[in-house]
DNA sequence: CGTGCGCTTGATAATGGTCAAGACGCGTGG
DNA sequence: CCACGCGTCTTGACCATTATCAAGCGCACG
């Protein structure tokens, strides 16, 4: 049976007003976690020319896949993404999991074509960057290229951890480095650390942490008997965040520094 | 017994001649495959500026270490290195190697902190550029801003074929894929692609893999068996190429696109 | 009220890790 | 030049974790 936890994901009413009202990066509820932080408010016209607001996804849908052409990064204003990239032998991989405020699509800088897929886990909105106009800008505003130049860095970095993760940790280790990924990734959007709500499947989990959906099933059971988590489902209540972290260790890519 | 093959490293009298001479990006030998290829030719000499040439490493010390203080990105011109994080538990997880003509230390610039360490698999030498410098210098040539952002996004890259050789892959294939990678790396370089001379210890390699030593061993006795590969210590002959890459697929790390 | 997909659970098997011992190779010092 | 010793590599035996195969459950959707 499942027992129906308090709304944790966003507000509807204040979505759709989002949506109603003419976008700019002025009046972004992301605002303050967004790309425009960074530059002088005087400055954020000149982002906001060259920004593509608002274009929304249905779920399910490809943001872009794996080689098609690179012109844009995009910033996820409401939703949930996934990136994946297609193995040789057909297999998905899943690369990572984006919500609200993350820039996506930088892989495809270096040879001019995406290197992964981005595909919406929920409806999705996002903000469509064109990269020439980028990196004009950049050239005259050194603190947007800065900015890009840390975003970049910052992902080399989590791949470097969840590289470590997939090496060093068991199943048990990766699944609870997930949950307090996430549970970070909504503190930072003031929402509930220990209410998370997955908008993934477990084959998505599974595929992105190197394991098997029953392993992934199996230990969302045994976490749950060890009195850590409570699972209905795709909600997630952590009821020992301690012991989620003495399980964890390393890996936290959801809790972005800059 | 031990079968000395045929000198496949760099040439120690051209190394010296190198090594004495006043160096500079317009004479480097590297040249051709290095940083200042992107630069009008009258250029480099803004370049030649910030760099400071010819930094150069003692077997097994340290480029710089996890946590330094971020302040310049390096060019390996000779030897090799390996990059590591330590994880919370004290492990080592190694996290690239790095041969004459790559980019190190760009995983700093996201919060200003090193955020692996770089160690030298051998003697080595580096051109060093401060970051600050080669910021001001990108906003004034955007051939420069555009040359690192496509580094770094390679990097992002090959993290996520690591990522998928590390979760998709048995133990067999990752060997083969780190085997096909150097090749191709010393075929870049243009030196032979069939004998691999290897600057790193097994450990590494099964470190860098998700391996233990003993299965990395076993895996170069098994590779020799099917007839795929002659090992001699850490000089690897490659018999049948095609059967390496028919078990490689997938993840080529050093096979730079820019 | 079915039908199907996603999730869970169980039984079994395989890949690779761990532990242990021995071989080899290299550098040191006699 | 050889003997020694240590570190690295290899090999073997055993074991653990997790994948795979198979079946059943339940929720969502038509």
């Amino acid at each position: 049976m499942t027992i129906q936890l308090a709304e944790v994901g966003e507000v509807p009413a204040l979505e759709q007003c989002i949506q109603a009202s003419k976008v700019s990066c002025s009046n972004c509820r992301l605002n303050s976690s967004c790309l425009p932080l960074v530059l002088e408010s005087d400055k954020i016209m000149y982002l906001d020319d060259i920004i593509q607001h608002h274009k929304s996804i249905q779920k399910n849908q490809h943001l872009y896949q794996e080689g098609d052409e690179f012109r844009s990064v995009y910033i996820l204003r409401t939703g949930a993404i996934k990136a994946y990239r297609t193995t040789d032998a057909g297999l998905e991989q899943v690369t990572g999991f984006y919500f609200p405020s993350e820039v996506l699509g930088m892989d495809g800088i270096c040879n001019n074509f995406h290197g992964s897929s981005a595909k919406s886990l929920e409806m999705a909105t996002v903000c469509q960057i064109p990269f020439t106009s980028l990196e004009k800008l950049s050239t005259k505003m050194p603190n947007l290229q800065h900015y890009f130049f840390q975003l970049m860095s910052r992902q080399i970095k989590e791949g470097q951890q969840l590289i470590t993760l997939l090496s060093k940790n068991s199943a048990e280790e990766r699944v609870a480095s997930l949950m307090l990924s996430l549970s970070a990734c909504n503190a930072r959007r003031k929402l509930s650390a220990t209410r998370i709500r997955l908008p993934m499947s477990r084959a998505d989990i599974g595929n992105y942490l190197g394991l098997s959906v029953e392993t992934v099933s199996r230990t969302f059971t045994h976490l749950q008997k060890m009195g850590i988590l409570r699972v209905y489902n795709k909600e997630i209540e952590v009821l020992d965040t301690a012991g989620l972290q003495n399980l964890a260790r390393e890996f936290k890519p959801y809790e972005k520094c800059g």
